[in-house]
DNA sequence: CGTACTGTTCGGGA
DNA sequence: GTCCCGAACAGTAC
C-alpha cells in the first residue's frame, strides 16, 4: 500500500546509501540510463507524496510504485528488476514501479506546501484549493495530490471514518471547521501510519478500511465505489454524516 | 480461474 | 482551454 507514509519509512531504511557511490545500475527501467547514474554519488533521498527521489548532483530519479510495486533493500525479489543501484555498502531495487528521470530544478517540479508528510505543508493552501471545486465529493478531493500529496485510499477511508463524514459528502457543503479539522486528520493520521509502519503494527490500526464493522456502532459498514474516480469506501451509515447543499 | 484493488498518466472527444 | 472517460500498466489475494 503505497502511501505517503510508506515512501518515508522506505526513505528512512534507504539512507544508508547516502553519500555512497552508485557501482553498477541495472533493470528495465525505460527512462532511467543507467549508464547515467554509474559513478553518480547519492547526494540525499526525498519523498513528495507517494514519490521517492533519489538526489544526484544534476538531477535526480523519481520512483513511483504505482498500485503494486515493491522493492528490496539489500535482497532481491524472483521479478522483473525494473530499477536496481548497488552501492558500496549494499544495494536497493524496484519492482513494478514507474521511474523518471528529473533534470530541472526539483523545486521547478514540486511544491512541498502541499505534502502532508513535510514540515512545509500549509493547510490553509489546502482549504483553498478544496473550495476550489465545491462540488466535489470529499472522497474525490481527499485524493487530490495537488491538494494533499500522500493521502491514499487507504487514509482517505480511516480520516473520513474518524471526522464521522459520510465519504459521499459534498465539498461545499462541508462547514469549514469541518473541513479543517478532516485537512489536520489526514497530516496526524499520516504521521500516526509511520509510526505504525516502523513498528510493523499498522494492519492492526485500521478502523474501517477493507473492515466489516462499525468500531463505534457495531453496524455492518456500507462498503461501495463513490465519487467520479469510483474508489473504495468502507463507511458507516449511522456514524458518518453526509453533508449535502440545502434545497429550498 | 476470474475479479478486485492500495495509483497515475495519457489521449480522445465533448 | 477544460472536463471527463476509458485504456494501459502489473502483482497479489481471494
Amino acid at each position: 500500500m503505497p502511501e505517503g507514509p510508506q515512501m518515508v519509512f522506505l526513505k528512512e531504511q534507504a539512507e544508508q546509501f547516502v553519500g555512497q557511490t552508485v557501482l553498477l545500475a541495472e533493470g528495465s527501467a525505460k527512462h532511467v540510463p543507467n549508464n547515467r547514474l554509474q559513478g553518480q554519488v547519492l547526494t540525499e533521498i526525498k519523498t513528495y507524496g507517494k514519490e521517492f527521489l533519489f538526489c544526484f548532483s544534476s538531477f535526480a530519479i523519481c520512483i513511483h510504485l504505482m498500485l503494486f510495486g515493491k522493492y528490496a533493500i539489500n535482497s532481491r525479489l524472483d521479478r522483473e528488476l525494473r530499477l536496481g543501484l548497488e552501492f558500496e555498502t549494499g544495494e536497493i531495487n524496484f519492482y513494478a514501479c514507474d521511474c523518471r528521470l528529473i533534470e530541472k530544478e526539483l523545486s521547478e517540479v514540486y511544491d512541498w506546501s502541499t505534502d502532508v508528510m513535510s514540515t512545509l505543508f500549509d493547510k490553509a493552501k489546502a482549504l483553498e484549493k478544496l473550495h476550489t471545486k465545491p462540488e466535489r465529493q470529499i472522497s474525490d478531493a481527499i485524493l487530490d495530490q495537488s491538494i494533499l500529496a500522500g493521502v491514499g485510499n487507504g487514509i482517505k477511508n480511516e480520516v473520513l471514518y474518524r471526522r464521522q463524514i459520510h465519504p459521499e459528502s459534498m465539498v461545499g457543503a462541508i462547514p469549514e471547521v469541518e473541513l479543517l479539522k478532516l485537512v489536520n486528520e489526514c497530516v496526524k493520521l499520516s504521521f500516526e501510519y509511520l509510526t505504525w509502519i516502523r513498528e510493523g503494527t499498522a494492519k492492526q490500526h485500521w478502523q474501517v478500511y477493507q473492515k466489516k464493522e462499525c468500531p463505534r456502532d457495531f453496524i455492518p459498514l456500507q462498503k461501495g465505489k463513490t465519487g467520479k474516480q469510483l474508489r473504495s469506501s468502507y463507511y458507516c451509515d449511522r456514524c458518518q454524516r453526509l453533508f449535502l447543499p440545502d434545497v429550498l
